[in-house]
This record gives C-alpha cells, structure tokens and sequence, in this order.
DNA sequence: ACATTTACCTGACTAAAGTCAGATAAATGA
DNA sequence: TCATTTATCTGACTTTAGTCAGGTAAATGT
C-alpha cells in the first residue's frame, strides 16, 4: 500500500517538475540571455546591486575559477564591473558593479518580473490567487526539503557563525539579556567526537541552524545550542535537528537525553514538549535554565 | 491597491522560481546527464520506449535539423538507437531504441525517479502529502497558463487534427451517435477572414482545442467547434476560448452572437449560461441541436 | 510529367562553457 | 622565519551546443 502510494507521488512530483522546467526554462534562458551570454546575465544577476566577492561567486555559481577570472574580466572591459582587492585580505577581489552595470541589472530584473507576470496573464483572479497560493506552498516545502543536517567541526567558520547568532537571539529574547560568560565556559572540546557532536543545517550552502549533542555522564547525553535562523523557521527544522541528534545519541548507546531552556522560548518548550521530553528537576546550575527537561531513548 | 497586490504575486513567483530551478536544476542537469551530454539523455528520453520519427523529436525539441541528424547518427554508432525510413514516407526516420538504449533509458528513469524521491526522504508524512498536493496545483495552473490561443488556417494539420476530435467526441457522446455529413457541409471556408475564424488552443506547441466564429448575417456571429481535449479539461480554458472568440466577434463588428448545443454536453451548456448565453427559439434547422443560445455584445 | 515542397544529410564554421596545469602574491600556522 | 594554504590569474586546451548553406531523395500539387 505504502509503495504504491509512494510511486504515484513521485509520479506527481515528475510530471511538476516536466511542466515547471519547460515553463521556467523560457523563462530564465530566453530573457534573461539578452544578447549576452547567459552565465554572463547569471554573474550580473548573482553580484547583485550591494557587490560580492569573487569567493562567494565561485562557491555560490561552482564555477571553475579561471573561468570566473575570465568572465569578471569580460564585465569589467565591458564596464559592466570592477574589482579591487578585498580591504581585509588583499587576496579576495570585491567586486562591485559600475554605474552602467547597475542599470543592466535591474534591465535583468524588470524582464524577469515580467516573465513573472506573464504567467498569470491568462488565469482570472481566483485562478491566479490559488496559483501563487500552491507556489508559496512549494516553495516553503522544497526549502525544507532541502535543507541539509551534516556534523560539522564545532570551530569551522560555519558552526560558529551559527553559534553566534544562537547567543545574539538568547541576548535578544531573554528579558534580562545573555552574558556568554556566565554559566557557559567554551565547551566547544564536548561537541566533538566521541564526547558529543555538533549538526549544522544548512541550505543551498548558507548555514541556517544548528544543535549540539555532549556527554553529560556515561549513557546520558545533553542537547545543548539549538538553534534555526528565523527566515527558516515553520519548515520543521528544529523537530528534524532533534531527531537526528537522538539518532547520534543511540550511535553512542546513550540511553537518556537531557536539556534546559528558558521560559521566553516558547517554541523550543513546545516542541520538546512534543517530542517527548518530560519536564524534571533542575539538574545544573545554568543560571538562565528555567526548565528541564529529560528523555529516554530506545 | 491592484498594483501592489500584483507586485506582490510577483515576488511570490520570483521567489518560486528561484527555490524550484535551484532544487530541479540538480536534479535534471546532475542526473540525466549520466557521462554523456545532456542533449543526448533528453535525446534518448524523447525517442521514448515506443521510438518517435525524427521529425516529431525535431519539432518537439525545436532542433536544427542538422544538429538533429548528427546526434541521431552519435547514438546509433554507440549502439542505443537504430533509424530507418518509415514505412508510410520514406523521407521521414522512424527511430527506436536498441536493447542497450532501452536499458540507459530505464537507467534515465531510475534516477528522474530516485530525485524525485528524494525530494519528499526528509519531509514528514503531512508536509508529504501538502508538498504533492501544491505541486499538483501549480502544475495544473501552469499548464493552464501556457496554453496560447491563436487564429489558424482551418485547413493546417492541427485545426484538423482538432476538429477530427471533435467530431469523434460528439459521436461518442450523442445518444444516436453523429453523423458529419448529416447538417454541416463543409463548412471550413466559413472559418477563415474576413466571414470568420478558427482559434486553435496548443499547450507547448500541441494542439488541445479549438473554437470557431463565423458569420450568419450582417452584425450576428455564431460560435462552433467549441472543444477541449479531454486532458485539458478544468483549466478553464472553454471559458478562454469564448471569450477570445467573443472578442473577435467585437473586431468584426457583431452585436450579436448565436450558438447551438446538444443536451448531452452538460459541461458546454453550462459554461454559455455562466457566459451569459441565454436560451432562444430555434434558429437553424441542425439536427443534433436541442439548445440555442444569444447574447448581446457590446 | 514536372515543379515544388518536405525530410533529412553533410561539411564547414562558431560561440559558449568549461577544464587543467602551472604561476603569483597574500595570509596563516608552526 | 619559513613552509603551507588560499585566492586569483594566465595560457592552452576540450567539449558541448549549436548555426548555416547547400545537396539529395521521396512525396505532393498541378
């Protein structure tokens, strides 16, 4: 029953993407390749009005990168861009676009706009409606889905971007404020292997959360540094970081799950809640835990 | 007000647009194009596991026939695919699929579905079904969206291939069966400028309806022909065609506009109601007609 | 029967997109 | 300080994806 059920979702889900790539295909290669090369219109597009360095661009196009050498010089004879030595590292090039570049873009943009448009000429309003409706919906999950949860070493520049945000939200949300000094000495040494781990989620690349798992006693593991970027929250993230960190926890044949939070996160409280944390004793003197919370695995 | 909502819908499909070619972009380039160029897996995949003459792929690809011939030519001599002249014109190339260009399609297909698959691996079973559910809904409204309407020769292949299956859908469903030559003459060149015309409805290039407009006596139209294909039913596109026709009647200067219909076609006499189509008496002596409609344009 | 059209093929060419092996200079770690 | 790493550049290639101008043979219209 389950397999069939299955094959006839991923059915749905080719035929989707047959119409949506033949329809977005016109969409991006005819307009936006405006007598130009389209990885070209692409590198316009990905500088952006506020400028990027060639770095971000390699990694965010995966382009070779003697050939992104060649392109960004191409747009700078064509006074399109320019570039110039990062001010903090002399080896990255910032590059920005020029005057007559800017106004390319936002050529690119109006196009696509259009093209955009052009899709709901022919539909009436409820038909339009219902159809950026069920986009939203798509989009909202096909973000979620994929999304990506890998351990990562706690120090990379990734985990502690994440990190930093977690501490700037507790600063934010917690009426008296957040001292990292207080309670927490670094503990990053717990959140690697084999003592704990550390998970980042991340999406098209960009780190959008994160949470850590250590050893508090033997067979009793702590969740610890949970936390998702807020334009990525109602995707479910939280809910699948958890349950991937009990899964590394069974891995490591703990056998009871642990954490603490603080009354101002209701979201988090909720879905510990949910997930089958029951509410415990104070078992550590975090100065800011107002709950506690505890789970046995199996 | 309109503007900004609009803006709005705008943003939305932008933002789709960019997470779907994001997600699907993997998903065709990365995976059909397995060693080989990605032309040559979309080449492979169009022929199909029925085989296609090389004119169909040629217009369904909208390739140069040049480049067309040689691709064929790469994949016979790597042994996937065989041509010969097809036995009913022996100008035109029946293509098909060797044993080893069927196993290399299947493998094509294991894959298209394993990346669909992994669409849904990391969702929960309701984000599931609401993923499918939405795609089903874009996709039925961008099917919808991309369907053009265009005024066309009466005679070409398509108008005819529309109005074969036009006839043969009210043979089937007319109690007593229908018989063309009883009531209608050929009427085709009624069709054409400046007494009439044909619009034919096509979905990426196939043809999918049809709707005539011709002339009964100065200032009074009627519309004909009016039909759907079954598959593309519920995209509101009878509704289109009317209106569209409508608006021809307008440039040719009517006031009025008659139709006929038959009580069978419940879906037909429903839509010129909602149209504001009214009943009148008789007006022709067409023997399979039961209904006659007016309206008044203006 | 014969001009025209259609379907395909061939040769010659081009542009786009990318790959790879070094080279160079700045930054970083030990 | 010095070896290593990182970010970018350059030159020399290749592959992919075409385009275009004829040419041939079969089919079609008259």
């Amino acid at each position: 029953m389950k397999s069939t059920s299955a094959q006839h979702d991923v059915g749905r889900i080719r035929a989707f993407n047959r119409t949506v790539t033949r329809r977005l295909g016109v969409l991006n290669e005819k307009y936006l390749g405006r007598d130009r090369p389209y990885v070209e219109s692409r590198l316009l597009f990905e500088i952006g009005a506020h400028g990027a360095t060639a770095r971000e661009l390699r990694q965010r196009l995966g382009m070779d990168s003697g050939f992104l050498s060649r392109l960004l010089r191409a747009l700078e004879t064509r006074d399109l861009a320019t570039t110039q030595p990062s001010a903090e590292d002399a080896r990255v090039k910032a590059v920005r676009l020029t005057r007559s570049g800017l106004a390319e873009l936002r050529k690119i943009d109006a196009l696509s706009d259009k093209l955009a448009q052009s899709m709901l000429d022919s539909l009436d309003e409820t038909q339009t409606q219902r159809l950026v409706a069920a986009m939203s919906e798509v989009e909202r999950l096909l973000r979620a889905s994929s999304v990506e949860m890998t351990p990562d070493d706690p120090a990379g520049a990734d985990a502690r971007y994440c990190l930093e945000r977690y501490f700037a939200e507790l600063d934010a949300r917690f009426p008296g404020g957040f001292d990292r000094s207080r309670g927490h000495s670094s503990d990053l040494p717990d959140y690697t292997a084999p003592r704990g781990c550390l998970l980042v989620a991340r999406l098209f690349g960009e780190p959008i959360g994160c949470g850590a798992l250590r050893t508090l006693a033997p067979g009793v593991g702590e969740i610890k540094r949970m936390w998702v970027s807020p334009d990525a929250r109602g995707l479910g993230l939280g809910r699948r970081l958890l349950s991937e960190l009990e899964q590394a926890a069974r891995k490591r044949r703990m056998h009871t799950l642990r954490l603490d939070s603080n009354g101002s996160l209701a979201e988090a409280l909720q879905l510990y809640r949910s997930a089958g944390y029951r509410e415990i004793e104070r078992f550590n003197d975090n100065p800011y835990a107002q709950h506690w919370f505890e789970k046995a695995l199996r």
